[in-house]
DNA sequence: CACACTTACTTTGCATGCAAAATAAAATAA
DNA sequence: TTATTTTATTTTGCATGCAAAGTAAGTGTG
């Protein structure tokens, strides 16, 4: 009795283990650049668009602004990236990538192809499929989030 | 150019962003029963089997063994549960149960349903699919981690 | 212009997640 | 039996994630 608390249904428990497995699945690829998961996030987010706000960055990575302050201290002082105060307003703060951090790329390319390989078991219509409900999961927090 | 390396393409990133809405989520529902998420999904794997060992703990849950560790001790103090030495082999602990830690079942009763209302923008058939996708990634995981 | 309010970030305290090292105890090999 | 290896769990050091409090700097109102 109490399916609905056993382990197994849990939709969140899936998403907790299978996010988890990505963190760990990535640490040996991004092992060559000598960033983390979510640095390798904000420097993905830097090189779509460079010379943006922390407030842009934290709504493009969906990375917590108290641990964004720390990530960007240490890509800093890894030279990938420089933080300028705004001219016009001060309370704001701009990334930029520095010539090594934008270097790093192409490096990285070979990241996500590695990881696909990973993923072999998956057909493509299936990682459609798959793309399709995570995004349709994710409006339902979003819309939740606005209330 | 570089598609791959886009953060909207990203699985990982949708994986990231999603297991982190379900901790938020979960969080003003597990407030009246004073747990984390990870000390939630514990004692679901308690109240499926109880008086298991840590080890059996550690592969239901997926949590990290460190972690885990410290969970315990904190359920500990809060009454849920007792770890005890197991007789035949003194390196292996078992956790069990107290009248108070199978009492809380009753109130956790209601947090996946809770959950559930929060995920109304999808159907049954796609939360189905989205399950049997996630489970069939998940065992790409497994299989690598197998090598 | 002075005061309240909002913004953009940072800081703090607590709870993991992860890898690697450390412990203790059981199982095996020699 | 003793040395070696394996197993179960804990400890350690580092990097977030999260909520809440704190700062500094714009905005809006009267």
């Amino acid at each position: 009795m109490s399916e609905l608390l056993k382990l197994e249904n849990q939709l969140c428990h899936r998403f907790y283990t299978l996010s988890n497995a990505f963190t760990r699945a990535y640490r040996p690829l991004l092992k060559a650049l000598d960033i983390t998961y979510p640095q390798y996030i904000t420097l993905m987010a830097l090189w779509e668009a460079n010379n943006i706000t922390i407030a842009e960055l934290l709504e493009r990575t969906a990375i917590d602004g108290g641990a964004m302050t720390l990530i960007l201290k240490k890509l800093n002082e890894k030279q990938f990236l420089t933080i300028e105060k705004d001219e016009h307003d001060k309370r704001v703060k701009r990334v930029m990538l520095t010539e090594e951090g934008k270097s790093k790329k192409q490096i990285a390319q070979d990241v996500p192809s590695q990881m696909l390989c990973k993923l072999e078991g998956m057909s493509h219509e299936e990682s459609v499929q798959l793309r399709y409900l995570l995004d349709k999961l994710g409006s339902c927090f979003n819309a939740d989030e606005q209330r």
